[in-house]
DNA sequence: CATTAATATGTTATACTATAACATTAGCAA
DNA sequence: TTGCTAATGTTATAGTATAACATATTAATG
C-alpha cells in the first residue's frame, strides 16, 4: 500500500506496489464502483492494473502498446495484429480519473495511480526527473494555495495542476 | 502595466495592456537582453509583442497563423503564402521563456507574458475558463509549497507547474 | 575587408498527444 | 424478445511539439 512519510502523513509513493497490494486495490476499486453504480469493466480493470503495475507514470500510448501486446498474446493466430485505437484507452482513463482511481500528470502527459482513492481531492505531485518516481502530496501548503485563491483572490477553483519536477532525496545523493 | 491587487501585491493581471505599456515592456526587454548579452532579434521581438498584445493566453499555432498573416501582408505579391513552420515560433518561445519574459501554461498549452520579468521565479496562475484572463501570483502560499517540498520532503525542485483553472471573481457573478 | 565561428532562422519531415464522429457490441430492463 | 443505455470498436483527423539538416545573419578576428 501507500508508504506514509514520517514527516508528513499525507505524502505517498504512488508506484512500486506489491502484487498483493495491486490485487487489493483492484478489489477495492471493484467495490467502490459497485457502490457507486458504475461499471468496472474488464477493459477498465486491465488499464487500471497496467497503471498500478508500472514503476513510473505511464503515457496513453504506452498503454495502447501494452494492450496490443496482451491481446496479440492471447490470440491463437499470433500474426493477427490486434489494433487498439487511442479512444479505447483515453475513454478508460477518463473513467478512472472520474472515479478518482488515477491522477493525470499534465506536465508530462502521463498517469499514475491515486495514493488513496476517494472523493475528489487536490494534490500536488513531486516528479523525480531521474528515477521517475512520483510522490503525491495533499498536505497543508497545497490546501493553502487553494484557499488563498478562493478566499483572498475570490477565484473559484474548478481544477488544479500542481506538479513539481526535480530530484527526489535519493537521486540527489546519487 | 500590471495591476497590483489591494489584497496581495504579488497578484497581477498579465493581459490587456495599453499600447504604451506594451512599448515600455518591449524596450525593457531590449535593455535586459543587451545587458545579458543575448540577442533580442526582430523575430523574437515580434513574437513577444504578439504575446503581449493578446487578451488571452496564446498557443504556438496561433502565433504561427499571426506571423504568416503579417508576413503575407508585408509582401507585394499577396498570393505568395509565407509559410511559417513550427520550429520558428517554438524556438523564439523557448528563448523568451529562458529570459523570463513569458510563462508557459502547461495545462492549456499556451503562453502569457510574465507580469514582472526578472530572474527565474516560481509563480502560480489562476486561469479563468470563462473570460480566459490569467492572473499571475507569486505570493506566500506558493512559496510555502516549494519550501515544503524542499525542506520537509527533501525534494529539489527544478521547475514547477502550478495552475488553477476555474472562474475569476468577475465571471462568478456574471 | 575578408574570413571564420557562432548564433539564429528556414525547411522538411515526423513524432507524439488527443478527440470527433459514427458503427457495433454488450448488458440491462420492460 | 424487444428496446434502451452504456461501453467499446473503428476510421479519420486535429492539435502540439521536436529532430535533423540547410541557409542566412551577426559578431569577432586576423
Amino acid at each position: 500500500m501507500s508508504t506514509a512519510s514520517p514527516i508528513c502523513d499525507h505524502l505517498h509513493d504512488v508506484q512500486h506496489f506489491s502484487p498483493q497490494a495491486i490485487a487489493e486495490r483492484i478489489e477495492a476499486a471493484k467495490a467502490q464502483c459497485r457502490t457507486r453504480g458504475v461499471r468496472f469493466t474488464p477493459l477498465r480493470q486491465q488499464i487500471y492494473a497496467l497503471v498500478l503495475q508500472a514503476d513510473k507514470p505511464v503515457g496513453a500510448y504506452d498503454l495502447i502498446t501494452q494492450l496490443q501486446q496482451s491481446r496479440t498474446a492471447q490470440d491463437v493466430d499470433a500474426d493477427s495484429k490486434k489494433n487498439v485505437a487511442p479512444p479505447t484507452v483515453y475513454r478508460s482513463l477518463e473513467f478512472l480519473l472520474a472515479e478518482g482511481l488515477i491522477h493525470q500528470l499534465t506536465s508530462i502527459n502521463a498517469y499514475v495511480p491515486c495514493c488513496h482513492p476517494r472523493a475528489e481531492h487536490t494534490a500536488a505531485f513531486l516528479i523525480c526527473e531521474r528515477c521517475q518516481r512520483v510522490q503525491e502530496c495533499s498536505s497543508v501548503p497545497v490546501q493553502e494555495v487553494m484557499s488563498f485563491a478562493e478566499q483572498d483572490v475570490g477565484f473559484l477553483v474548478a481544477r488544479s495542476v500542481i506538479e513539481l519536477s526535480g530530484l527526489c532525496r535519493v537521486c540527489q545523493t546519487a
